[in-house]
DNA sequence: AATTGTTCTGACGGGTCGTCAGATAGTAGG
DNA sequence: CCTACTATCTGACGACCCGTCAGAACAATT
């Protein structure tokens, strides 16, 4: 399932007139998506022009337009790489853990630590993910809905047994309270740079993260558990 | 204090050679404004052209330059006068509810209301300053920054007051805490249209949002409340 | 080395941007 | 009503970026 990405490379290509490129046309294809992540980490996302990305990698606009329609494509294609990876990651703290008493707080925080490590490693490619999507691309808000469906679905999923367990309310919608938890972790987590920027230490806000998510119908294991 | 806003435009308003506009400038510009507002309900932002501005504006081009250096900039002209508003409104429930026992949750119901309101009824422009900040524009990061600042000081403040109280842990960093939460609440309010459109009703999400809120540091106001 | 298919590029038409000199509209004084 | 002056507007322009295409350069195969 993880090599999906993989498939996809090696598949479905094709140039832009409908051929299927050989080795040296991958390669540069490469090339050109490994320059524009490159061009990525110093400049801004609007200010990627095609022509910088093809003298980054000593070719000709021209080149470019033969693998890609147009500079975002190649985003596209980055940020199609890294969903298989994030998806993982960010599900795999929820997953591992079990939800039962004191546990709950722990699992919490590597649910938190996990997504601002992840943010953290791939600031400028998520940033460009959440504003195309933002902007109403629909390429890249599929891209987004499916890095954080897995962790949603499976946030809802927990959310359920918690209040099939009798530790939530019977109007607590699972599916709600996940969206808005997931909200909050991927919001903080793109703007953690600013947020530390202004003078709140990361570890205050993982901490408050996690709090925030164990104070949560998600992190109640116990019907009478109190506030932390 | 709420004039602010009023005198700024009647007062520092220079036209890009450095003139005072007259009756007819500001009358000018004025209309440039609304058309460049009524516009951006049906154009994304990335696709509002000053031509097309002034065209609707029934005027040329080289008009709108002598009153914007760009077509950004009217639209900061338009965030600008949102912030006076925004602050006040999403503050208000905060500050008029008393944060003792039970009404500690309809303060909640009330907060997540507001944001959701707020975002509703200028969704376009709002989605501007965030798609505006989140690229790195310092003057829109601003706009933001001072929209939200009222409410999450307002918060931290009643976290403190809850933490000095003896209801929440002494770890709790207050403004952690807000900023978390006011994270949450704007991320839910500007996305809400999408999160409805994938099946999450709006009323089900304020009530996630209103209990996320109850159910963190924020909400409690006795030791032993239980999560709802 | 000739042939065939693949990859690359220089040069171009089309479009948007912001500027500026000069046209136009408004106004005060005679 | 005319004149002179100021405020405002605009047509036309150069600069820039985009994406395309015909043909050059390259690689592989015989």
């Amino acid at each position: 399932m993880s090599s999906a990405a993989e498939d996809t490379e090696s598949q479905d290509l094709r140039a832009v007139d409908g051929r299927v490129p050989g080795r040296r046309g991958i390669a540069t294809r490469q090339r050109l998506l490994q320059c524009t992540s490159d061009l990525l980490e110093t400049t801004s996302y609007r200010d990627l022009k095609v022509v910088d990305i093809a003298r980054e990698a000593g070719t000709s606009p021209a080149t470019f337009y033969q693998y890609f329609p147009d500079a975002e494509s190649a985003l596209l294609a980055l940020a199609d790489r890294l969903v298989g990876e994030g998806g993982e990651r960010l599900v795999r703290p929820l997953k591992a853990a079990n939800w039962h008493g004191q546990n709950a707080y722990l699992a919490c925080e590597a649910v938190a630590d996990a997504f601002l490590e992840f943010w953290a490693d791939h600031s400028a490619l998520m940033a460009v993910i959440d504003l195309a999507a933002l902007e109403g691309d629909q390429r890249f808000r599929d891209c987004r809905i499916q890095l954080l469906n897995m962790f949603t679905v499976a946030a809802t999923e927990v959310l359920t047994r918690q209040r099939e367990a009798g530790f939530a309310a019977a109007e607590v919608d699972p599916e709600a309270t996940a969206v808005v938890l997931v909200s909050m972790l991927s919001h903080v987590a793109a703007h953690q740079a600013g947020i530390a920027q202004s003078g709140v230490p990361i570890g205050q806000l993982r901490d408050a993260m996690a709090r925030v998510m164990y104070n949560s119908p998600l992190g109640k294991t116990d019907r009478f558990a109190t506030t932390i």
